[in-house]
DNA sequence: ATCACGCAATAGAGCGCTCTCCCGGCATGG
DNA sequence: CCATGCCGGGAGAGCGCTCTATTGCGTGAT
């Protein structure tokens, strides 16, 4: 650095007002002669200066910075806290996660500190990072059920806002998906079509979404008259509905119609398919969850459940935005409503 | 909030020691009696006491802070901000990318703040959030070649790290790979496979990685007597890549070979070339480049040219850190060498 | 002309921390 | 026995900003 930073006093000396009718301008600008102002922008022009934030949340208690925490479940394997990131992206999900929460933020000028709790001593990190104010708050998306992210940030009373509804209740914001209506929808139009012999590649069942995935799904054939759904457990990657659907297809050869919990399973449905020569969709019919570009990009291309997802992560974002201004106390619940893309693939 | 959060002060009246004393205790711990420094450190406990980060921020200037940078081209379309996000992490490339920053970052416990500079006006925003002492420095990863932000950054005099060497030379360091070789390895083994009629999907040519690619790509053929190559210019998008195959294919349906300048498009190219009846790799070898989870997942997996990125990821952010110490103050370019990953596409 | 009033602008007190300077006490050496 | 040095600890001055209290000044009512 070739000399240190100019400050308000060296912009109020150089415009000949004093500190606070600076500050005055460089905020919300209540009550300062037009004049004045015109001579203080200048100033700044002329020093190139940019307020010290440190110094000013130190007086605001605000930092404008959010932490965005991709949670995981208990204590992950050390395997690698890198790792644990670039399965996180691996998912177009999260993509569309950071999407959307960006959108919100950035015209607010709002910015997101990008954190991985996967294992007790990051979740503490996250804690104290807040804690030491670093950030206003955080915008919490775990990757498992039985996450102990959120009941800790409760219990610390730091704001915070959470994807999708934490299994045990906790008193935190949500935003969430009616997943029983989407798979609903999946298995309306799989009967529509004409499939009889149905089976579903489930997510984890650890986790919540998985579980109302599958029992809405069940519910609905149930009511159409088919009491009995094979079921193949995934884990929401490639890898494992490429297994779910061998073992599916094993299991009853006769299937004609396959609901995946999401469109990378979906995905890896449609791969093993192919390869023992079934037809998708002639032969089996596959219908995917989110929308995600995966359905686009897939061949054939995905009939799958609609997941607002940047929408609901922005949503995520204003919610906790509220909870930091005080504009909103009360833990609120966000349900989204989801739609049926038809594509090629059912 | 109930009450204020805890102070040096409220600690050091709690342990009966000065303020400085507690300081001491809280950071590098030199010249304290180890008795005191119990006393201090139960005094934290019982306070529930976390430093506050704005406070020590403006008296030492620094916030343990990086940008971490995702930068686009010029002006892109309106067309979203948060669009761009998604494009940007539809590549698994960027999460290896964030996991390798990450993994060195963590437990330096620096934080990344995610930011995208795809505008003129998200530039500005860059350069301000530095100015401001919001971060320390600066990682950018840019999308295309004549990307104007770290010349913007150089001339701040602001720390920075480049992913890939800039195409207008800058005094900031950087970190790269070796893309000529990468492609001499390519094309040496469709070679060495005894394909004789091969073609190539490069990366968007205003990328100086895609240059080198096919720069090596070319020079590879040429030494063993194949002066001309067809090209078809992709945009490392899947989607641009089953184009770009179909193309090939439509001029050249004779091609035994085919090296693309990544694996999404390489992905692309085995799915046209099936589609078109061509079996991979009996008929058609397919090489891709970076060796990213879609290597893998993809049908048949792929021979492909391995990019260290989590590790150049992490080298990067370890220059950055060398910068703002100031331990490391010329600019430093380090170049990581590819390897060949053979799997069943070619 | 006097006084109350409103508004623009200033003065100055912190926000919570680090870090330099200083002081007191003990061991050491002449 | 006193001068010297060292080391653990305290006092206090800021870091750059916001914000309340206060001053100064022009205006309209009395």
């Amino acid at each position: 650095m070739s000399r240190r930073a100019p400050t308000l006093e060296d912009v109020a000396r150089e415009a000949g007002v004093s500190r606070a009718t600076v500050s005055r301008v460089v905020n919300g600008i209540r009550n300062v002669d037009p004049q004045i102002q015109e001579l203080v922008r200048r100033a700044i022009e002329r020093t190139g200066y940019a307020p010290n934030r440190a110094a000013r949340s130190l007086v605001t208690r605000r930092t404008e910075t959010v932490a965005l925490v991709v949670s995981g479940a208990g204590d992950t394997s050390d395997a690698g806290q890198n790792a644990f990131a670039a399965r996180v992206f691996a998912d177009p999900f999260f993509g569309r996660v950071v999407g959307g929460i960006v959108g919100f933020l950035r015209p607010r000028s709002l910015h997101p500190v990008l954190m991985f709790a996967e294992s007790a001593e990051a979740r503490e990190e996250v804690l104290t990072y807040l804690r030491q104010g670093r950030a206003d708050g955080a915008l919490v998306v775990s990757t498992h059920a039985d996450d102990p992210l959120p009941a800790l940030l409760a219990d610390a009373r730091l704001p915070a806002v959470l994807f999708a509804r934490p299994s045990r209740p906790v008193p935190l914001s949500y935003v969430d998906l009616a997943h029983r209506d989407g798979a609903h929808l999946a298995a309306e139009h799989l009967l529509a079509r004409g499939c009889r012999r149905l089976g579903t590649i489930s997510g984890p069942l650890d986790v919540a979404a998985s579980q109302e995935r599958l029992a809405g799904f069940r519910d609905t054939l149930a009511r159409h008259g088919h009491p009995y759904v094979p079921v193949a457990e995934g884990g929401f990657t490639l890898d494992s509905g490429i297994t779910a659907m061998a073992d599916l297809l094993d299991r009853h050869p006769e299937t004609d119609g396959v609901f995946a919990a999401n469109d990378l399973m979906a995905q890896g449905a449609c791969q093993v398919l192919r390869e023992r020569g079934r037809r998708v969709p002639e032969d089996v019919a596959v219908v995917g969850f989110d929308d995600s570009s995966i359905a686009v990009t897939c061949r054939p291309p995905l009939t799958t459940v609609r997941q607002p997802v940047e929408e609901m992560a922005a949503r995520m974002a204003r919610l906790l935005d509220e909870h930091i201004d005080g504009v909103r106390t009360d833990p609120t619940a966000v349900v989204f409503e989801p739609e049926l893309v038809v594509r090629a693939s059912a």
